[in-house]
DNA sequence: AATGAATGAGGGTTCATTCAT
DNA sequence: GATGAATGAACCCTCATTCAT
């Protein structure tokens, strides 16, 4: 039993290591331009132990991407079930600079993997029972809160949400002046009014 | 000198065809995995033509990128100069369903080209005499009429901007409805007033 | 003592199972497109089980020919010396639709090992004490009983039998009638006369 | 126009050393035992060439074996249709040491290309439009000069024929007496009368 | 200028075999 | 003795690029 669960820990060891050479590969320089050769050197491991553990490219790439999945949604849930104000956890939720995720997004997984029935499934199940559900507890608590307005569909919402979420390759370019513009920006849009006290935006901000 | 004009004419002819076979290719399969014999093909040339014309794959990629750059540019100044409320040229830029340009964004670029001088120094050129001079003509107009609110910075503005600026394919599966509120929330903001009547929205847009 | 022999037994019973999986598969697909990996799963053991016993894939593939010839050699000596009809026992020994032996062919075991020592010894020797004697106890058989000519040479009359001999896959395909000509054809040629009555033919044949 | 003629007859002629080269080590290895880097290097080209002359390697062996198919046709055509006495036509048919065909019989095409839809009509188009009428004239012309009986099906003709046929490998090692010896087998088979004088055989015989 | 032919370098994958438990 | 994990070598194939006409 003892010697069984030793079997097993190495063996995730070993498969998470691989998992995260590839994702920082993958995120680094694209999918297609990292060899297998180049992540078993990454992760210290022969290539055939890649194969013998993901099977192929495709499958190691599948799994990265679902592990990644879970683990983004775990990030945002603990975000959303925190004791912080609303405005806060929307900023952390979209402008917060944690690991790339540049391969994550609907295009590059409908591109790569145009037909492939396991992905569908899974991004379709995700969708439905991990995603809507996380979207509708981050509107309703912020229509709830007054932060978000009552008009906006969640789709539109999810969208918008969307384009801000997962750059953190392009905020770290930014400075701090740009970066807090545009946090105005996405609360308030072109023709919103910027808070009167930039630099204690979120003391200012209340139900308006 | 006709005769070298006819020539020239020609040539240029290929050329471009060229160019737009690799312009549709790299924008629906991705720059690696579209190789010279499909373009050569879909252009109706012989690979070694490609070469004569452009010397290599990254050169023709350069020479595509550049192109595309001074049509945008144009296209979208075109835009600026017409005659139509500062809110619908805005819409136009951004919402307009054009040719997909999934390839034509600095991430990709960076990736792609990550230490190429010649591509640094035309982006950097083109920045500098062609997006901010554009940008500037914007964002005044859109002071000046009170579309933009003055406090934000024309870095802000165009990051913001550029969120959400060439995503056909992304807009391309929204309906209607969802389409309209994503544009009222890029106006507005989360947490900005919608316009009274969805479907007037133009009209109803004004001076605030 | 009884130990041990539990042991060996089941030390003999995996060998067996191991040879049994690999002779099915060789037969089927061929020695090359099967891979330890089948043999073991099918096997039901690791693979390294096969190494410990065998030593090799060249090692098993001789273990198994190696056996597969003596039970050979032991089925046609018990056809043999068996009390039925010279013109049955022939029949039997050439037509009958026993296991697939596909790969066990001179043919084959040249090809695969060209140079092999071990292989060659254990086949001159073989060819030496098993082989010849039986054709030759056949041939004595079989002119005494006045069916095989007396002119022919057991080198001929070997080559001959070998041409029919282990192609049950051959035989697999063709219907009754066919089977029965060719039966004729094998004991009277293109030219010799045909028994008269097809279906008694074995009552029909007699001295010549 | 000549030109062309160059490029198609230098092409072709590449082609030619490719197959020849493949054939001959497919034929002495088996197809799986050698590599394209074999054959490449046997026909003095590169890997590569192979690839853009035959798309895979099994293209390359469908194409081999497809030429060989007609080349043999052919050779056997000619055989049947020159003017030599019927039994040294099918002497020569059955025991001429042409050159080795090995892998070209059906066993060996249903094993390797078990699913092939190109392969599997070319085999039933070749089949039928080919073999069929070939074999067709040959018992034609065998039971109307009286060397085959009137009784045999020309299934059964036909693969009795092809127990003996391509077998140039085999019939090498054996001495003349010997092949003599499987030549009267093979046309009086087990039962049969040996001709009175083998070394006058050809003139022996006759209308019986 | 344009093309058909040819290629070196590299990528994903498989397999017989060994290591470590 | 038996197994899961790991591996070096080799294979088929692709691609950007050059050669020869």
């Amino acid at each position: 039993m003892n010697n069984m669960d030793g079997f097993q820990r190495r063996r995730e060891k070993k498969k998470e290591s691989i998992r995260r050479a590839a994702l920082e590969l993958f995120s680094a320089h694209g999918v297609q331009k990292v060899s297998i050769a180049e992540i078993a050197e990454k992760a210290n491991v022969s290539q055939v132990t890649i194969y013998n553990h993901f099977g192929s490219k495709d499958e190691l790439l599948k799994d990265v991407l679902i592990q990644l999945a879970y683990k983004k949604y775990e990030e945002y849930n603990e975000i959303l079930e925190s004791n912080i104000p609303f405005p806060e956890k929307i900023e952390k939720m979209v402008f917060n600079k944690r690991e790339t995720v540049k391969m994550f997004n609907e295009d590059f997984l409908n591109a790569y993997f145009s037909n492939d029935p396991e992905i569908q499934a899974f991004t379709e199940d995700f969708y439905n029972n991990t995603t809507i559900p996380l979207i509708r507890k981050i509107i309703e608590q912020g229509k709830k809160e007054g932060y978000i307005h009552h008009d906006i569909s969640s789709d539109a919402f999810w969208f918008y949400i969307t384009l801000f979420i997962n750059r953190p390759e392009l905020y770290a370019k930014l400075d701090k002046t740009t970066m807090m513009d545009i946090t105005t920006l996405f609360f308030y849009g072109l023709l919103g009014k910027p808070p009167i006290e930039k630099e204690h935006r979120h003391i200012s901000w209340g139900h308006s």
